[in-house]
DNA sequence: AGAGTATATACGTATATAGGAATACACTTA
DNA sequence: TAAGTGTATTCCTATATACGTATATACTCT
């Protein structure tokens, strides 16, 4: 792994609502607007922030019609790969997360 | 572990000076003369990354007269820990760190 | 005290980026 | 095709910060 790669995973974890989708999508498949529901954001911040994850192939998306849905890139070959599952493997102690999931388990919408 | 925490943490460590500065702490103390040697930084640079570790608690520092020894920060009641020893133990994968390790211990200067 | 060395800080500048508002694009359905 | 919904992008602004230069501070030695 390049310097280059470790500096941009961790500036991508460097922002409390990236930090937040990456919590909230481990374990399923999100839609954008799911996201911008359960965490309270506005579409174009969740929008910016899932891009600019996806460039660095920390998540990958997947168009079903109208929808694009949003998961934990999972693949096996990402030099980085240990890294973003330890880093998400740290997110059991952390309380707003706790929250976020727990709103997801309600279906508890933030902002309209 | 807060939020806040986990996203200082991540900032901390997105930029390459500051890894290579815990790179090369990660098992020894240098002043900051020595760090700004081995990796070829201008010695306010070091400083105030060095001064931002320390904010963070990721490393500790320690005058000797003259000079001050800086060190990882190794106390286990830091919530943090876990975190900032994996992220340095990702380093043996990373090029730039293992000439890093070279440089210092044949004692090589970068720059003047 | 004064000179020399090591470290920290202040200040200006340039760059990155997060956020909102507006708009463009993609797709569905009538 | 037109309207509606979901997503991405553009433009603007505000904020953070990395860096260099200069200066301040801390300490040692004579």
């Amino acid at each position: 792994m390049s310097l280059k790669t470790l500096r941009q995973i961790f500036k991508a974890c460097a922002e409390d609502t990236r930090l937040r989708i990456l919590n909230i999508l481990n374990g399923r498949e999100l839609t954008v607007k799911e996201i911008c529901s359960y965490l309270g954001v506005s579409q174009p911040a969740a929008s910016k922030h899932l891009s600019r994850l996806r460039l660095l192939r920390i998540v990958i998306d997947r168009r079903e019609g109208n929808l694009v849905y949003y998961g934990l890139n999972l693949s096996p070959d990402l030099p980085q790969r240990k890294v973003v599952s330890f880093i998400i493997s740290q997110f059991k102690n952390v309380n707003i997360f706790k929250k976020d999931n727990e709103a997801m388990r309600n279906g508890k919408k933030k902002k309209k």
